[in-house]
DNA sequence: TTATCATATAATGATATACTTATATATACA
DNA sequence: TGTATATATAAGTATATCATTATATGATAA
């Protein structure tokens, strides 16, 4: 077998646990391809803002997905150097592309962009 | 990229969540390489017969395992014919093998055999 | 400063989840 | 038959989860 990282069950079903909510899951694809900061979330999912910010709160936890303050704006991104981002990526491998939600901030002005 | 079904967001978080269980992931990883039989769980898990059912129930309704009579015992397999196997697959190649516990189970002589 | 915008946290409530115990069903065997 | 064994289902309960509303924090801009 090819050399794989093989990872703890306890840590795998908590891992899985948390990628197993349609919102954190969405989150963690779109996020696999462009960074976004909480109100664009709040806008793509049309969620509250509260929601949002509890729901990245435990991708952070677990150091999924890391912080960076811009300005007033904190944005997301991936955590590519987590010991278990082979498997996230596989997952997210078999998840298609969210490009639509993106466009459609885009279209409505709503993306953010920090120079 | 190399040709991968992708599946829709609903069902692989509905699926993620039910491998988000400990004990569901490490059903899913033994069936894997063995067929085993309810009464098996329960001594693997040392879970109460209701529960180890409970779980298999779960995994049935989305027809991740099959099940078949074998006398008086139900045997349970993987579905690899599941249109989602391939996502099944690469996340239970990241995980360990559970070797210890079938090891276990025929060393006390718990093992069942249907010839 | 003070007001505003972006985000986080706290408290609360509804629903989902994972056990438990009790009971039903189905096969095997004497 | 009748009893034992393997499994499933039902009902109940404790806890977890995910949303909401209200409030706090922190940065920017007037």
């Amino acid at each position: 077998m090819i050399e794989t990282e093989l990872i703890d069950m306890q840590r795998a079903s908590q891992l899985l646990k948390l990628l197993g909510d349609k919102t954190r899951l969405t989150m963690m694809k779109l996020l696999q391809s462009h960074e976004c900061c909480v109100c664009e979330f709040v806008e793509i999912f049309n969620m509250s803002q509260p929601a949002i910010s509890q729901h990245l709160r435990k991708l952070k936890d677990i150091e999924l997905v890391k912080e960076q303050r811009k300005g007033q704006w904190i944005f997301y991104s991936i955590n590519k150097g987590h010991e278990d981002y082979p498997l996230i990526q596989s997952i997210l491998g078999h998840l298609p592309e969210q490009k639509d939600s993106i466009a459609e901030l885009e279209a409505q002005g709503l993306r953010i962009c920090c120079k």
